[in-house]
DNA sequence: GCCTCCGAATAACCCAAGTTATTTTTGCAG
DNA sequence: CTGCAAAAATAACTTGGGTTATTCGGAGGC
């Protein structure tokens, strides 16, 4: 696999301009790749946490369990994203995590992570930036839980999605695949699957979700936006400033040569 | 004001032993305290964000405005607290943040943090475990909304506050104050300021929890943590083994550059 | 002292979403 | 192709919590 290809690095230079020394120390957490099965569970709640891994491949989803028998599915992985970054500060799993899809899989210790600390200011800030927009997304997700119905609920997930898979694959349309059945749904919106049916039926009605087995389109992604009332403020925002800052600091000067885009 | 005093240098050596040069770095976020009046709004959604603040007194909390008119309480902040970490990567604040009390706050910018990262790895660690239980209790609390009935729901914040101030004052018994109209507990916890008083009657007379205009009695802390169920392993858990290996390497000198295997 | 205002308590009524049950569809093993 | 199991659709019924309205009580202004 080549550099280039690196999820995690195409992920990073969404943020900023990387350096290629930064490159190498991202790739570097992409080692031992393991492949793993839809299905399968990476981790539980309570497991001893000592890694984090990154997703190479497929779909994952961490949850909880609850006492009286649910569960809430607390965030979707796709491939790029950092896993367990959570329980940084802990000794514990405090959530399972669970694989969508077969895929890839690459864990790497908690101490890596002081490794980049150490060596690159312009990763440890991007870093930062990715939990800050992660505690965002959360934030928004609490939100959209507290207080939205379930028609809301439900448009803002799919928008959200759709969003998220727009900033690593081209989305023809809104056409994309969601892996996920109706009851992993209402577990990840607080809804029952009965429900999240209901909710759909009233999408096709209203001409505004049709949904063909996993495959979901979007047939007006803006008024869908606009019923889950979605903040997009968040996603769009530019980082450029402060990390142009930084990396012109660390260059003691020098002009940014590696452009991304 | 000495530097034992500061609640920044406080917080941050509870998760780790801090050099010299880590105090006075951290020492120097705390320069502008400022007098801030109950009620008094920090800043609103939208504001243009290039500041952190440490709250040294009183209670705050942020929120979030939504479509319909109602509004989401999104945290409180007790002294100690950074506020504002949430926009780290962003030029626009995502939430506003208002005092509850009478306080004193203090203003630092966005930068400072760059140069923390540049000359701590410890501090940079340390926030980052910071920010993990940030997203820790706020996933907590998705869960909490998304999952509970009213009756836990109350009885979790409770309980979560009861925890927090724990942590800073000592309680005597399971009283404290509790300075949130029943409107402002509604907000937090998704539900009408009518359903909070009828939850409230509830627990008088179940006699789990009584209440007198602002100072909760909680008669039994335990059989309240147990009926939302509390999850209180990521209050409790150990953060020294990760931060003693720093240390030792700072301290060591030793430059220890990554392997790029 | 009295008046006003805001927060709280309580009741009556209503609806969104949960629950349970039944049927239909889809996927898949043999 | 057949049979089986899991996922999805739909209907009938129930319920937790929202909404609206009214009353009550304490805190502060004058």
């Amino acid at each position: 696999m080549d550099q280039q290809d690196s999820c995690i690095v195409r992920l990073f230079s969404n943020y900023c301009a990387l350096s290629e020394k930064d490159k190498e120390l991202l790739f570097a957490l992409e080692q031992s790749p393991t492949e793993v099965r839809a299905g399968e569970t990476l981790w539980k709640e309570c497991d001893r946490a000592s890694e984090f891994c990154t997703i190479r491949r497929g779909w994952a989803y961490s949850y909880r369990n609850l006492g009286d028998g649910s569960r809430q599915i607390l965030e979707i992985y796709l491939p790029g994203d950092i896993i367990g970054m959570r329980e940084f500060a802990f000794s514990q799993r405090l959530s399972g995590v669970t694989m969508i899809d077969d895929g890839v899989i690459c864990y790497f210790p908690h101490r890596r992570l002081l490794d980049i600390f150490r060596s690159s200011t312009t990763l440890t800030a991007v870093l930062f930036a990715i939990a800050s927009r992660h505690q965002v997304l959360l934030t928004e997700r609490l939100v959209n839980l507290a207080r939205r119905s379930a028609y809301q609920r439900l448009a803002h997930f799919l928008y959200e999605m759709y969003e998220r898979l727009g900033q690593t694959d081209s989305l023809s349309d809104g056409h994309f695949r969601l892996p996920l059945s109706q009851e992993q749904l209402g577990d990840a919106l607080g809804l029952s699957s009965v429900h999240i049916s209901r909710t759909f039926s009233t999408f096709r009605e209203e001409g505004l979700v049709l949904r063909e087995r996993h495959r979901i389109c979007l047939v007006d992604p803006l008024k869908l936006a606009a019923v889950a009332e979605f903040d997009s403020r968040y996603l769009n925002d530019s980082l450029r400033p402060l990390f142009s800052d930084i990396e012109f600091k660390e260059r003691g000067g020098e002009v940014n040569e590696v452009r991304t885009e």
